[in-house]
Parts: structure tokens; sequence; C-alpha cells
DNA sequence: CCAAAAGTGTTCCGTCTACACCCATGG
DNA sequence: CCATGGGTGTAGACGGAACACTTTTGG
């Protein structure tokens, strides 16, 4: 270990998850009464310190595997939040992730261990620190890729609707979607696949269940939703 | 002074600025030599460290303003860089901040006090560290926003012609744009006006000189081109 | 007089939008 | 038999892309 930097002074940085989710055709975060001082009992993101060995990406995963017991959720940097006071306690910068996951892969056991809930982005409560800033900012650039590219799947389960998916983009773009056009959209698409399977859950006629064809999707990666 | 967070690690944060200028028609980027240890003579981007009492983002003008005498520079985070090994050094997280400047603000003596040049974005060396991953994540996010947000004007002085203004655009882009299309969409924008200035330098003819005006922009800020 | 940059409209094509009715089924 | 969500096509408007010639003037 070498000593360039010497005179300069170190930071804590941690890591603060924004995890959307999609239940009951509604878009939702999970979030928590924070369970230490400061804040504690404020409704909050799920972070964590970043280890010295550890990159940004890593910390993230490893916070979000401790939440989810899950590996290899889409996750993106939001960006990082550096105010002096922004946290109550002491000088902390925060690197803000979004992750996507499919709330079937979530353990449900998991919500009450770690004090979390499915909340409704409609319904956000006031959160700790500058966590609804960094939730803005989520929205934001998911609102700006999600058109563009094929996020929106990590959301659904391996198999869903037609209907599943426009819900999906009605919750982040905040806004109806003409669901002919919408399903024009979609057909244009081939890495799109409708499978042989039938959801009878949600209609009694029944809807046509949809893959997402990453290989397909990587042998002509154009994405326009 | 609290110590709730006296078990996790410190680290070292850094911002590192990537500044662009447009000159002689081409998009240019501001960088030096490196003149400390490690990494001593490779070139590189413009940094500094983080400070206990200072915002990354007071950070980062500190930075700015030190390179440049600028004050009030249009500036945006790109994102933070936090790979383990990333800096040689130590282990450093840095965040970047893209930059606009109007090179004809800038002053030159500058460029040798801070052994820094203008250096065209096509003909960019290999940079120390992970830098041009920076600068390839800045002009992504660049090329993402400069068609429906005003920032190309950061790059230009007070008063500019349509030619420069589509230089600009094509240095960004990274391609030629048609030049009635274009002209014909800053036209639809207001707040783009004509002045009765004529810049002669770099045309026999004559070309008008054009203003963006920030009050009107604000009033309908409807941007596109 | 000629080289060099400024300035100017129209047509075509493709894309996006708006819009309403029938279908299948479980209860 | 009816309530519920699934599924389908067309016409018109709009916006983006392609495209070439005239003007001015300094040297």
């Amino acid at each position: 270990m070498t000593d360039y930097y010497i005179e300069h002074p170190k930071i804590f940085v941690s890591v603060d998850c924004i995890v959307f989710g999609f239940e009951e055709n509604k878009l939702k975060l999970l979030i928590g009464k924070r369970k230490m001082d400061p804040g504690r009992g404020e409704w909050s993101l799920y972070g964590g310190f970043v280890r010295q060995n550890e990159s940004l990406t890593d910390a993230a995963k490893r916070v979000l595997y401790e939440l989810t017991g899950l590996n290899d959720i889409y996750m993106q940097q939001v960006r990082a939040f550096g105010d002096v006071n922004r946290d109550p306690g002491e000088r902390v910068i925060s690197v803000a992730y979004c992750a996507l996951i499919n709330v079937q892969d979530y353990d449900d056991r998991l919500l009450d261990k770690y004090g979390v809930e499915w909340v409704e982005m409609n319904h956000l409560p006031k959160l700790y620190s500058d966590h609804n800033q960094m939730v803005d900012s989520a929205v934001k650039l998911l609102r700006l890729h999600v058109s563009s590219k094929p996020l929106s799947f990590n959301l659904l389960p391996e198999l869903f609707t037609l209907t599943q998916l426009q819900k999906v983009y009605e919750g982040i773009l905040g806004q109806e979607i003409d669901k002919r056009n919408f399903r024009k959209r979609v057909k244009m698409m081939d890495f799109i696949e409708k499978t042989d399977a039938i959801d009878k859950v949600t209609s009694k006629r029944g809807a046509a269940l949809y893959r997402f064809n990453e290989k397909a999707y990587l042998e002509d990666p154009t994405f326009k939703l």
C-alpha cells in the first residue's frame, strides 16, 4: 500500500437501491422503515456502505442480494448524491442504483425479515434524507430508456400477457397507452414471442402469454415501444 | 460530530472534469499530462479530491474554476466510477462531471499554467486510468440530451452563426446534418433570435449572427433540434 | 471572375395517432 | 346471459428526410 493521496480526506460512501417491482398491475417500490439511528423509523430506501475492497457495482449487488436473495438482477447506476449535509448522521456520499425485479422471484418472508414493503409509486411517503430525490432521478432515467431498451421484461415473469406489458409501460411513463397501437409495436419486434401457453387467471377468455427472447433480440437489437 | 458510522470504512473520493470546447468548427476536450505520481506524464482529465465540507457539485465547480478561471459553467454529473483498482495509486472513487465551455472565455495563458491542451475529440489519446470511459459516457450523455435541451449554446459565444451551431451538433452527434432541415428546425424556435450583427470572419458574403434568448426559452421551453 | 460560404422550399414517404367493435368464457 | 378483459384494422395527420440552386463578396 502506497500513500500517494495521504493528504486528502476520506469520506463515507454508501449505495442506495431503488428497487422497482410490478404487482397488481401497478409499479411499486421496495422501501422500509429505518432500523438505525439517525432517522430510525423513517421510511427509507435500502442501502449499505461501500467496503474498502469492493467496487460500487459490487456493493450495490451485495446490498441487493441481502435484501432480495437474488443475483443477476437488472441494475443501473442513477448517479452520486453528494451534498455535505444530505445525511443527518455524518458526511456520506451515496451512489443510487436502480433495480428492476420480478416480484414473483421475491421471497415474501424477506419482507418481514428486513421490515420492507412494496409501496405503490403513486403513494410514496416522504423518505429519509434525499431518498425521494433519488427515486425521482431513477424514474426519470427509466422513462428515458424504457421505450428504446428492453428493460421492462425484468419487471415481469418469464411469461407475461400483453396487457401486463402495457401496464408496466403505463406505470413507468405515468400515462395511458392506446392498446391497439401498443400491440402493433409489439408485433414489429420478433423477439417478443407469443407462446402456446394461455393465462386464465386475469381473464375469463384467457390471454396469450408472451416471452422475451434475448438471443433473438441480440441479433437485431432494434427496440421501440 | 457523532460517530454513527464509525465501523464503516472511508474512501478517497475525487471528481474528474470532462471539459468540452468548440474551436475551429471542431469539438475538443481539455486534457493534460499528469504532473504527479502515479501516472506522471500520462494524458489525463483534470480532477481533484473532494474535501470534507464540500459537496460533489462544489468540488466539481472548484476544480473547474481552478482550471478555467470561470464560474457559472454549464456542468452535469455523468456518473460515479468505483472499480477497486481503477486508480493505480490507491482506492479512489471518482465522480465524473461533464462541462461545456465557450472557448472564447477561456484564458489561453492557463493552458501553460496547468499544462493542458484542447485536443480534438476525433484524435483523443489513451488517457490515464478509466478516463476514456468517462469521456465515452459523457459523450453518450451529451448525445442523449443535446437535441432536446439547449445545451449547445454553452459551447458558443453570445453571438454565433447558424453554421457554427450546426457544426456543434455535428461534432456532438458525430454525423453530418442537412443544412436546410437544420435551419428549418431553428426557425421554429423563437428563442433563437437573429440579430442585426453580421459575421464577416468566416465568409466573404457574411453570415447573420444569432443569439439564444434564455428568458424567451423559459416561457416556452420546447426544444427540438 | 471565381472560389467559398450563406441562404432558401418543396415533395415524398413513413410513422404516429385516433378511434370502436366483436370474441370467448366463467360465473 | 351478462360482465369482464382479449383481441383486431384503417384512415388521416403529421413530422422527418431527401434534395439543388442562387446570392454575395473578398481576393
